[in-house]
DNA sequence: GTTTTGATTAGGTAATTACCAAATTGAATA
DNA sequence: TATTCAATTTGGTAATTACCTAATCAAAAC
């Protein structure tokens, strides 16, 4: 799952309108546009999208297309929120072991020496040039 | 939490890093810059999104800015996504208790008496317009 | 085989967005 | 009070996107 393809595919009012209403049932894509009140390209394109991000598969039935929503899709991107939300921040502490900033060569120990910084900006700007 | 404008705010790489970096630990807006390599505008700006979408809240400590990220509007979006796979199909069983698409008033009805637009599409042409 | 018809693609436009350099702001310090 | 400096805003550009109409495609019906 390409998470940012998925994103931007939803992050479109059109979109969302179209996934919700798909999920309920199948819509031709007239249907859609007229609900939508888009032209039938628009929409179209729209499908476009949301089948590229693959969240939605279609199947052409007799005259129409059938498309279904892929919820797997979407399960699978809320986890990735959820998974957003579990990086913990990583804590400077001394008295248990020191700072596991210090060590990773990005100009964190220079703040030690200066007191003011040190409290604010993990890269001052005199660090990250060059 | 407007969901679009969450959304819309979480479909851009630059942004994705940038709440992931902060998640971890604050950065001054420089360091983001420099990480991203873009030019600190660009990742003000992009920081202006992330706060209008609620995702991040700002606070100037001394010289420097420090976000948070607001792990609850990722947890709301995450459980937004999740309530849309919970939209049930609409099925037509006339066994019990007929179909509830006909009471619409949305053109449902006319298919009974096409059995070749039936099965496919709840709205052909011929119904849609106007 | 031709016609019909739902869906898609092509071509073009207006609006939005991502980016940068330069100017501005405003809190902190000297 | 004047200066410093991180962050933001402004102004401008190139790329992307959402939309339309018209043309094309492909399956079904005749």
């Amino acid at each position: 799952m390409d998470k940012l393809l998925v994103l931007k595919a939803l992050a479109d009012d059109s979109r969302m309108k179209l996934l919700a209403l798909l999920l309920e049932r199948t819509y031709c894509v007239r249907a859609l546009a007229w609900k939508l009140q888009l032209s039938e390209a628009t929409v179209s394109q729209h499908l476009k999208v949301l089948r590229e991000a693959g969240l939605l598969v279609g199947e052409k039935r007799g005259y129409f297309m059938h498309y279904e929503v892929q919820c797997g899709v979407l399960h699978e991107m809320a986890r990735e929120l959820e998974a957003l939300t579990e990086i913990r921040r990583v804590v400077c502490s001394p008295e248990i072991g020191g700072c596991p900033l210090a060590e990773q060569g990005e100009g964190h120990t220079r703040h030690i020496l200066k007191e003011t910084r040190k409290k604010h900006c993990p890269y001052p700007a005199d660090n990250i040039k060059q």
